[in-house]
DNA sequence: TATGAATGAGACTTCATTCAT
DNA sequence: TATGAATGAAGTCTCATTCAT
C-alpha cells in the first residue's frame, strides 16, 4: 500500500529518485549548519551530484530551499502530533504537544530563519496540518481554555515560544520551559478577563 | 549623556564625528529598509562619504551594524522604559511597557534580525540597560507576580513576543496583544504552581 | 529524389528514418524560431524524442545544424528556381528568380545566420546546386548583361541582397526591391566599362 | 581647447579614464577576434583589470559591446567621410567613400556581428552621422544618380555590401569590387525606369 | 585625510554532451 | 536501442574590502 502516485506520472527514475532524496538530504543538513547563505556547490558536493543534476532538480536555489522547508516542517509538526496523541488528558495532550514542537524546533534552522516565510506562504500545506492538529488540541481542551481563545492565537504562540527556544537553546537550555508554563497558565479557563479582539487581516 | 571621551584624544575630531554621525544615520536607514544583506555602498551614499571614510569609521561591515544596533535598541528600550515611568501603579507600568515596546518593535529591522547576536553579546550595554529596567518593574511589582519569576523570564517573554510582533505586524496587526494578554496573566500571582527551575548558563 | 543508400545497410530502419525525420523538422521549426542559440533539449522535446536518441542521429550539435541548413537551402533555392522557369524571357527568369528568392530568404533563419558557413562549405551540395541554376540562367540572359559577369558575381549579389532583406524586413519590408532594381540595372549590357578583375581565390 | 565636458561632472579619474579606455581597448580586440561570445574574464584579463572594475564601467556585458560598436563604427564611419572628402568630383567622392567604407568592414566584426542592431537603434548617433554623410554625397552627385535614389537607399547598400565583403573576405578578398561596380553603374542616372517605391516604415 | 576606483573570490545558473537504465 | 538523468566546465555578475590619488 505505497503512497498513490499519479497513473499517468512517468515511470523509469529509480537513480533520480534517489539523487533527489540525496540532494533534499545533504540540503537538509547543510541548511541546518549554515543557514540559507550556502553555496549551492556545497550541498551538490554533499550529494554526491552534479550542479546539472541539483538544478535539473531544482531550477532555483530557493526551490530546493522550500522544498527542505516543507519536508522539515513536516517532519517537526507530525512529531509533536504524535507526542499530543498519547497523551492522558486534553491538557496534557496540548501542553505534551508544545513541550515536543518546542524541543525540536531549535534544530530546524530552516524552519525558523523562514518562519515569516512559512507563516505566510499558502501553498506550505504543511502549516495547514500543523492548524488542524492545533484546532483538534483547542477542542479537545475548550472547557479548560479561557474563552475566547482561537488556533491562530495557539500557533502564533508556538511560533513565538519558537523564537525564545532559539535564542536560549545554547546559553540556557530549557529556560524556555518557564514561558511555556507563564503561557499556559494564561490560557486557563480560571482567567476572568476576555481578550482583545484580533483584527481582521489587513489585506487581500 | 554623551559617551565619555579619553581626555588625550587628538583634535580635529569636528568633521570625523560629523561624518560617523552621518553614516550612523544613513545606515539606521537603510538597514531598517532592506535588513543587514544591503550593499556598503549605499550607505556610504547615502551617508554623503566615500567608502574610504567609511572603512575607516567602521573597519567590517559588521561593525557598523553593531552600532546601528546598538543605538537603535537604546532608543527602542528608552521609548518603553519611558512608557512605564508615567503608569499609575506597578502592574500599569508593567503592560505598559511591554505594550510600547512590542509595538516598535517590527519597526527595528536591524534589532530583529540580529536578536541573537544581541542577545548573547556581552558587550552590548543595551541589553544590559533594558535588564535593568525590568528588573526595577519586576521588583516594583513582585507582590502581584507569581512566584519564581525572574528578570530573565521577563526578558525573555519581551523577545518571545517580539517575534510574533514581528509575524504578524503585516498581515494581522495587533493579534499580538492578545498573546501579551495571555503572557501577563500567566505571570500574575494567583497561579499556585511554581515555575521550574531555569538551568543554569552553560559553561562556554 | 531521396537520397542513395548504401546497398547493405541494416534493416530495422523504419523508426530510425522516422525519428531523423522528426528530429529535422524540429529542429528546423526551432532553428527559425530562436536561432543556433537554442538549447538542444528543446529540440528533442518537440521531436518527441530522447537527448540520446538525437545525438545517435546527430553526434553534435552542429551536425544537426548544418543538416537543417542543407535542407532549409535547398527548399529555398528550389523554390527560386521554379520561379525562373516559367518567365517569358531569360532576363524576366533572372529576375523572378532574385525576387523569389530574395522575398523568402528573412524568413530561414538558418541560413541567414550560417550565411559565412554556407558560403564557404565544400560540403554543403546545395549551394553548388544554387551555382547551377544562376549558371543556367546567367548563360540564358548572356546577351542582356554586361560583358564579364560571372555565376559568382550573381551568387554574391543574392547574398548582398539578401543582407538587406534581412535587415529591412521588420521596418521596411521590400525597400529592398529598390536595390535589387538598382543591381540588376547595373548588370545591363549597355555600361560600356568593363567590370574591374576579380582576384583568384586564395589558396587554403 | 578639449572637447568640453561639463562643468558638474566629478573630477579625479585620471585612473579610471585609463582602465576605461584599457577596458574598451581590450574588448575592441577581443570582439574583433572572437565575436559576441567571448568570457568578459578575458576582456579584463586583456585590459589588466580586475572584474570589478571591468562591471563599474559597464553594469552589463551588452553594455560593453554597445560602446565598442558605436566606438567602432564611429572610426569607420569616419574614415570613409574622409576619403570622400579629398576626391576630384562627386561621383569620384561617393565611389571612394564606398570603396574605403568596404575595404574596412571586414575588420568590423562587432558591426559587421550587431549591424541588425545598429541599423535600428535610435541611440547610435554613428548611423546619424554616417547617414548625414552619405546625404551630403548624394546631394552633391545629384545629377549623376537616377531620379528617385534616396540616402536610404545608399546606406542600405552600404550595408548590404558589406555583407558580401565579409563573405568574401577570406576567400576572394576584393571580389565585392565587382559588385560594387555594378551596383554604382546601377545608380547613375542614364537608367530611365525609376525605382519603384519604397514602402513606409510599418509601425512607430 | 577623504575619496571612490579597483580588486577578485565566489555566487547562481546554463547547456552541450555522456552514460546508466 | 531509446530514454532522459547526470555531468561539470563555463558564463555572467556582486560585493566586502583595499589602496592609489
Amino acid at each position: 500500500m505505497a503512497v498513490a502516485e499519479p497513473e499517468n506520472a512517468p515511470r523509469r527514475r529509480a537513480d533520480a529518485i534517489r539523487n533527489q532524496e540525496a540532494i533534499v538530504e545533504a540540503a537538509t543538513e547543510v541548511l541546518a549548519e549554515q543557514g540559507t547563505a550556502v553555496d549551492v556547490r556545497e550541498i551538490a558536493r554533499r550529494s554526491g551530484v552534479g550542479m546539472g543534476t541539483l538544478y535539473r532538480h531544482f531550477p532555483k536555489k530557493e526551490d530546493l530551499i522550500r522544498t527542505v522547508l516543507r519536508q522539515d516542517f513536516s517532519k517537526w509538526a507530525e512529531s509533536a502530533r504524535q507526542a499530543a496523541i498519547g497523551a492522558e488528558d486534553p491538557w496534557a495532550a496540548l501542553t505534551g504537544f508544545y513541550e515536543q514542537a518546542l524541543t525540536g524546533y531549535a534544530r530546524h534552522r530552516v524552519i525558523v530563519e523562514n518562519f515569516a516565510l512559512t507563516w505566510s506562504d499558502p501553498d506550505l500545506e504543511g502549516i495547514q496540518q500543523l492548524r488542524l492538529v492545533i484546532e483538534e488540541l483547542r477542542a479537545g481542551a475548550a472547557d479548560l481554555l479561557r474563552p475566547g481563545v482561537t488556533t491562530e492565537d495557539l500557533l502564533l504562540l508556538l511560533v513565538s515560544l519558537g523564537h525564545a527556544v532559539q535564542l536560549t537553546d545554547e546559553c540556557r537550555p530549557l529556560m524556555w520551559n518557564r514561558l511555556l508554563r507563564i503561557s499556559l497558565d494564561g490560557l486557563r479557563a480560571d482567567h476572568g478577563e476576555p481578550l482583545p479582539v484580533a483584527h481582521r487581516s489587513r489585506s487581500k
